[in-house]
DNA sequence: CATTTTTTGTTCAAGTCGTGAACAAAAAAC
DNA sequence: GTTTTTTGTTCACGACTTGAACAAAAAATG
């Protein structure tokens, strides 16, 4: 590493800090934060600003001294682009650094490998010079980084390289129930936690483990099915094929397997969301399914912060309406589950404040840390 | 960061590669390693030599070429102290860069946190000027880093500052089954792997999570009790207060209980060691609790493989003894825990090469770890 | 045995970088 | 109108890594 390397390593954290802030940051913020006097700030703002990566524009003056500058995206700056692929439509958005959103298009799609091409055409039709990095969120795991697992749509080992072929720009792909969580780690609510975990439920459970803002991939790029442990003592077999899932109690399939729906990934979300709208009202059957419901996901909950001991976790999906309906049923039974002398201290169970968009905010992040490197800035510059 | 600092971290590096190194280094390897020039590993050395960091000796030619020199440890550097402190005893080692252990005393104790007082002062009577950092391995969750909950010596809440007072060396304490597992890491069986996973079973199952190199922690540093997971659908209740943990099916106070000791922290490992022993001279009774033992275990491993995608998972304490006696029961039980499409690829189970110098290796390293630092060095110099 | 080849150590000029100090600039407070 | 506070700018300085060129030391070659 010699000295211009240590240059455009501090434009890297620069842009950094400048991304990940979740207001505008003044040139002479930006420069405390980073620990460098305000005339190295000078010099790395301004050749940012040459290179089309940073703007500046005066800042409104707050308080005395001299009026300074806002550090905003260039306006002819790169620009990520986002897609959220689900199950039957997808999304796709630009993303800005520091993280703003425009969503360009979205659309429905057959369920076949086809609705990639579609994808790629929007991105085509949207796409300047600015584009640098799109990032993808998909569901079902990505072994490698290549090979896709969407069971819900029966894509069994689907060569990723084959769908989004060469011409596809530089992409980065992962999982959705990660992104979301990554998402909930910079932008939500697991913001500047060194460890904590986020859970997707929806008609089973996804998650992952964060640390230090970063999540979890495993060996294969298929760590995170955590709904695939046995942790309530079912006595049922799992899709997934072993016995005793935790997904088959928590989550819409159990809420459909108990209503008499057929387990599957088909119209069960309106009822399991009818499900919860009887509970709320007081219907006593489907109160039980919910507290039924509230209770593994709890006793779950619980097992797994013996073993990785987050600070918070938070919950996407179905979970938000369980912890608004059922907090307290959650927060006992994950007592139960942890070992006693770490009840006077049990992890903070929170909704994710992403909301929706999680994985579409994700998969941004994804993107712009392909960017934020200092082998992309040393080439742009 | 300054020039002045990157001279630092490129001699923090330079150290590193030599403690990590299996076999000495010579300079110009180093210097290929780190990816500088020789004119500069040159300088770096020169720098390290002079602050009794790093001494050079000549290397015994090997091929053509001018010969060059080996990098060793100074024989006026520092040196890391490590601590084993088991349920009965306690072991004190001089580990010098590069990791080579010289144990220095033992003792017994009385289960009282006297045995500090006693530890201290052999400590004492081997430390020179050269002592620059104790690792201390205990049994135990230690909360915050500060707080020890040793339940078999019936120390709960001990605070540690209490018992190591002021007056101690720099100081690293973290818990045996992680610094086990973290010597596996670094040393042994798991190392180079970006996720991989560690158990000692002994009379329960104690672990950690491995990644890149480095265990995992949590957020209130008490990560790693995976074997307080219901795993297995055990109905009996745990004694640490929970329902059905992984340890009531795997581990010496699972073999007591099925052959009539009380399960707890006696001398129940004798007992186990004889359960072992008949197994393998083919007592079917013997046979079968510790192929009930090797299940459960294979069981919990796939359900956490399915969450954590290790690339590998290293067992010690009576794991060794298992996948000796029953490699294809744990692996059969891992692979029905397996969600089906990871079958074809599944953790590889190893036995820990460190063994039971496994929490004294680990202690080792983080009290290296503190040392090949760039403050550390910087202040040296 | 002399020469060539290979590898490593050493020296030196060149190019960069961040710093700290001093000063200028611009706003608010007095 | 003056003082205080905050920020921008300039510049000399010290420190670092690099690359090239050359020297040194061993093995290989003939």
């Amino acid at each position: 590493m010699t000295s211009a390397d240590l240059r455009t390593r501090n434009q890297v954290r620069l842009l950094r800090a400048v991304h990940d802030a979740d207001a505008p940051l003044t040139r002479a913020d930006a420069a405390r934060r980073l620990g460098i006097g305000r005339n190295t700030a000078g010099a790395l703002v301004a050749e940012l600003e040459r290179a089309r990566l940073l703007h500046e524009v005066p800042a409104e003056t707050s308080g005395r001294g001299r009026p300074t500058t806002l550090l905003v995206p260039h306006p002819d700056g790169p620009l990520a682009f986002a897609v959220d692929f689900r199950e039957d439509a997808w999304t796709l958005a630009s993303v800005a650094l520091g993280g703003a959103i425009t969503e360009l298009e979205g659309g429905e799609h057959d369920r076949t490998p086809r609705a990639f091409a579609d994808i790629r055409a929007a991105i085509e039709r949207h796409a300047s010079g600015r584009l640098a990095v799109v990032g993808f969120a998909t569901s079902g795991p990505i072994r490698d980084g290549r090979r896709l697992h969407i069971s819900h749509l029966a894509w069994e080992d689907v060569e990723l390289d084959d769908l989004i072929g060469a011409d596809w720009p530089t992409t980065a792909v992962d999982n959705d129930a990660r992104l979301a969580g990554l998402a909930e780690a910079r932008r939500g609510a697991l913001r500047g936690m060194g460890t904590a975990m986020h859970f997707h439920i929806d008609f089973d459970i996804g998650g992952t483990l964060l640390l230090g803002g970063d999540a979890q991939r495993g060996a294969h790029n298929i760590a995170g099915e955590f709904g695939h442990m046995p942790l309530t003592g079912s006595a049922l077999r799992c899709m997934c094929g072993v016995l005793g899932c935790w997904s088959l109690d928590v989550g819409a399939n159990a809420l459909m397997r108990r209503f008499g729906g057929e387990p599957g990934y088909g119209t069960g979300r309106e009822l399991a969301q009818e499900v919860l709208r009887r509970a709320e009202d007081g219907d006593p059957e489907a109160g039980a399914a919910v507290d039924a419901n509230a209770a593994a996901l709890g006793r779950g909950l619980g097992a797994l912060a013996n073993a990785l001991d987050p600070e918070a976790i938070s919950l996407s999906g179905l979970g938000v309406d369980l912890i608004r309906l059922r907090r307290e049923v959650i927060e006992d039974h994950c007592a139960e589950g942890l070992m006693a002398f770490r009840r006077d201290e049990p992890p903070r169970i929170v909704s994710g404040t992403v909301g929706a968009a999680g994985p579409l905010t994700g998969a941004a992040e994804i993107a712009w840390d392909a960017i934020l490197t200092e082998a992309w800035v040393r080439a742009r510059r």
